[in-house]
This record gives C-alpha cells, structure tokens and sequence, in this order.
DNA sequence: ATGATTTCGGATAAAATTCTCCGAAACAAC
DNA sequence: GTTGTTTCGGAGAATTTTATCCGAAATCAT
C-alpha cells in the first residue's frame, strides 16, 4: 500500500523534470524546493536514476539534470524497480519467503489479481501522461502551501 | 505495495491462533517458534494486540494467548489499522499531504479503484476464513524448512 | 588562469523500524 | 509459602531508512 520516501521523491522528481522543456536541464536545487523535499537527500536519489540510465546529469553552470533520450516514455513499473528492488511485485504479503502457485500463503489465491491490476496500472503510467495531467492543471505534484490550507488570522 | 514485518508478523499470529482450539492460551513461544520469527519482538506485538482488543493475555503457568470472544470475525483491515496506524489506506501514493478528488496527485483518479479492491479484499477475509484456508492443508503459513527446499546432499 | 556553479562520492548523523534483555508482576502447582 | 512458568513494561541495542555535510571533480564565464 506504500511506497518508500525514496521512491516518492524519485516519481516525483521525474515527473518534473518530464513537465519541463526537454534537453534543458533542470537544477537539483530548483526540483528539491519545488517538491519541498529535502535537496541532498534528493541529489542522492537523482544519482541513483544517473545510474539506472533515466537521467544525464551536468556539471557546472548550465548543469543539472534532464531526462535521457526515450525516458519520457518510461513507465512508473520501471522506475519503482530501480527504486523499491526487484522484490517489489514478487514479494508475498504475509512476509514468507516462499510463497507461489504452489506453496501458497493463505492470501495468496486472493491477492495475485490485485497485484495484477496494481503492476498494470504502473507500466501504463508513463512519465509523459502523468507530466501532461499536471500541465493541464487538474492535477497537482506539490502540497498546497500551507497559508493557503490553513490561513492565519493576524490580529 | 508491502506491509512492515511488524504487521506480517501480527497477521500470522493471529491467523495461527485461530486455527488452535479457541479459549486454550497458545505460549508465545510457540507461536515464535512456529512462525520461525524473534520471540521477544513477537511478544511486543502480541502485546499491543491485546490492547488493541483483539487477544486476550493470562500470565503464568497455562498462561498465554488466546483471541477475545468474537476475535475470529475480525478482518485483515481491522488488524492492519491498529499495525500500520490510520493512514494506511488514506495516505497518498505519491507521499503528498494533500491529495483527496479535489486536490488530486496525477496517480489519484486511478489509484482510488485499486486502493478500493484492497480495501475490500482486506474487509472480506477474517481471521476464520483464513484459518479454516490453513487448516484444510491447501494454504501455509511458515515457510517450508530449509531441508526441504535445498536438501543437503551428505557425502 | 581564476572564480563561480553544480554534480559526484564518501563519510556521517538522525530517525524510524526491528529486535533483545531483564526485572517485576501474575498465576498455577506443589 | 515456595517454586516454576509466563506475560508485562521499560530500557536499550542493532539495522535500515532517511537526511546532512563536505571536499573533489567538472564545466562555463570572465
């Protein structure tokens, strides 16, 4: 039912950087503020999606990072790979460490279609529909800023 | 996509429980042992299922637990509120504060009808059917031993 | 070259989760 | 009562996850 802070920060982090002009890239700093989440607990999040080949990252002035050829197609199922480990969907609920068709923890039988429906709402998911449902503005990336959830009364 | 140990531990404790003669306290050690899990960690959960209403706890000699009268329609959702706490089911997937069909992430909309399968699923199945489940030998609750996965050729 | 900027990579700290230990209280049997 | 057993409750250790810090390398502009 959750993901890790890791992977949220990650999925949030791409989709960003996907509703921005592709190839220009975009500051850790700038993504880190935006999202309101810690930046160099992001940085360390974005060098680890460097390495898993969706992100180029530049240094110096006029660095950042930006989403590699192709990367806006990758789908969330991808991304929570990288992130959450190759157990994710695999993993049984009740913990064993052996849990399949055959030897079968008494959930097993019931939980597999939702896992089903779960693993192919994910690989629908692309970072290119999601960016594009937040450039519409219906959907939001980011909490609301708190004065305007709960609005202090100066006196 | 995951429970913590702490809930899966919880949850096939008390699936363990019902499936024993209700009324006569099972040893906490017992459980442990049976669900090869640390002992005095278990013993902290039991603990906190018996303040949460759903066992029953004796000390001393014939001491042990046993599930409250009533205890063994209780759902998986129920069991869950009390070891992941009350956002479980209402928290964002995204990790944002905010995220109700008003204020939607962009995973929202088709996230909501999978969160309600879980949900359901969650609700439907007690602790008695799951028993009933192990107690027919179709579904485990422990892993096999170790022998029997990996047999350890002997020269 | 020099300086400013930004990621890289390693070390480290803080927090949360998981796990252990131990003395005390409750209970049953003798 | 005494002894043996078991949970209770609090303190604390180990591990994992989350977060911070800093020097070094890369890059661009001057």
């Amino acid at each position: 039912m959750i993901l890790s802070r890791t992977s949220q920060y990650a999925v949030q982090a791409l989709i960003f950087i996907a509703t921005r002009p592709p190839g220009e890239p975009v500051l850790n700093r700038e993504i880190a503020s935006y999202l309101d989440v810690p930046p160099a607990y992001l940085a360390k999040i974005m060098q680890s999606l460097c390495k898993g080949s969706l992100l180029y990252s530049f240094r110096g002035r006029l660095g950042g990072f930006c989403l590699r050829e192709g990367a806006e197609k990758t789908d969330l199922m991808k991304i929570l790979l990288l992130t959450e480990g190759a157990g994710f969907t695999q993993d049984c609920v009740l913990g064993l460490k052996v849990c399949s068709d055959a030897t079968a923890c008494p959930m097993h039988a019931k939980w597999v279609p939702i896992k089903k429906k779960v693993v192919s709402l994910l690989t629908d998911q692309t970072l290119e529909k999601l960016a594009r449902a937040v450039q519409t503005g219906k959907y939001r990336l980011t909490d609301l800023p708190a004065s305007l959830l709960a609005p202090v009364r100066r006196t």
